[in-house]
DNA sequence: CCGACATTTCGGCACCGGCCGAACCGTCCT
DNA sequence: AGGACGGTTCGGCCGGTGCCGAAATGTCGG
């Protein structure tokens, strides 16, 4: 172990992809799950175009990023639940002290809020909207996070009946939890976590509002919570 | 969030902190749970004293250690149970291309056997032994991991049985699986795992090698882990 | 009080890595 | 074909940071 340690070389490259500003914010815009253009993220960032692809370059080369051209685009996703796992956890240990900070414009506090109500985190639900199904998931006996985080028996068989497609048999984790960075509380995450978002955004329950992660509850979708989950309305907003 | 993000500054800054071969090591060497002097991490490390004593000051400084002076020595351990996970969870995203590597000497060798058979882990047990306990565990129905990571009401009973105190009103995970990097596969962390490998060295089921993180079950331990969850010897060798 | 020892502070050095602008290469649109 | 636009490559600048050895500080044991 001593002189030349190969897992702590790994270790630290890996941190190192990380521990940059600008591609710490770049990791940061991708945990909304989607494709972002090279171009939107060096305007996200705040850096020059050619600066950003260099960053690029070493994301994906370190196997962080998945890239997929088209055209003269190149666009770049999370490389999968794994980073955006790894994502979420290294920036939940960041003391909200660094974190924090009012809102500046009115325009970015109206963003804000809509994000606290409700957003995607990778592929699963968060903000107020997470936290409410992930409470009453765990009230109606579906969700146990008493000895541990798992669902229940009769939490698979909700997921059933509700029409949720769920497949446990991947090498993914079935259910974790996943910090709430707003709400600083765990909310639903892993494979019935996605499968519940994914499920949401198809039938309607809710949708994306604009070009972010932030998503808004339809009407169906709250009448749907409310009688899948008793999710009263005030929740969701 | 555009130009200047508070957010991607500290994940940066925090990721900056592991993202240092040396510091890394260091972060390695300190999960397996016990405090060490300066002096000791710099032999570990191949650095001079002098280099060391400023990476742990950074360390210190950034909450991922905490520190013990006494006398002319200056203990560090890592902060807390949310440091070693997150370590953890880093180190698992290593590629085992980078982490392998066969050993060198017949030392080393002797010691990585020892440390596969069973290790501490932060606070819980690793190794094939880790891994015997948490399969155990699962095949008897005390762990669910089917639907996510949890201990069943027979789970939480056999801990009371067995005599072994578990809190789970803390605000720690009461079970959560932690990847295991001789095994590639999961084994029982949080507090169910913490309370399970003090118990087992408290009352000699298994005794710390040596001054590292191996440890091996003893005589007793082998009878015990047999009649309590159905054990065979040879999972432990 | 003295010598041994653990740790820290301080220069100073070398290297790495992020940043930019400019030039270049493709693709898309008209 | 020509121009606009997204992305990349290159050269050069600059700041940050890891490293060491030497000297300083502090502690322990006589």
């Amino acid at each position: 172990m001593s002189i030349k340690d190969p897992r702590a070389a790994g270790l630290a490259s890996l941190a190192g992809l990380i521990a940059d500003r600008t591609r710490a914010a770049c990791l940061l815009a991708l945990l909304d799950g989607r494709a972002w253009t090279a171009g939107e993220l060096a305007r996200h960032a705040g850096v020059a175009a050619s600066t950003l692809s260099e960053h690029l370059g070493k994301l994906v080369a370190g196997g962080l990023l998945a890239e997929e051209r088209q055209g003269r685009h190149r666009y770049v996703r999370l490389a999968g639940a794994r980073v955006a796992q790894l994502v979420e956890d290294l920036a939940a240990q960041v003391p909200p002290a660094e974190a924090g900070q009012p809102a500046r414009t009115l325009r970015e506090s109206s963003a804000d809020s809509a994000m606290a109500r409700g957003r995607t985190c990778y592929d699963h639900l968060a903000g107020r909207l997470g936290i409410a199904v992930t409470d009453a998931l765990t009230l109606r006996g579906l969700l146990r996070q008493d000895t541990g985080f798992a669902l229940t028996d009769a939490g698979v068989e909700w997921f059933r009946t509700a029409g949720v497609p769920l497949d446990l048999s991947g090498r993914r984790s079935p259910a974790r939890a996943c910090l709430d960075w707003t709400e600083r509380r765990p909310h639903l995450a892993g494979a019935a976590g996605a499968a519940l978002c994914r499920h949401a955004l198809d039938v309607g329950w809710c949708v994306r509002i604009g070009s972010g992660r932030a998503v808004k509850v339809t009407a169906s979708g709250e009448r749907v919570l409310g009688s899948l989950l008793g999710i009263p309305p005030s929740a969701l907003r």
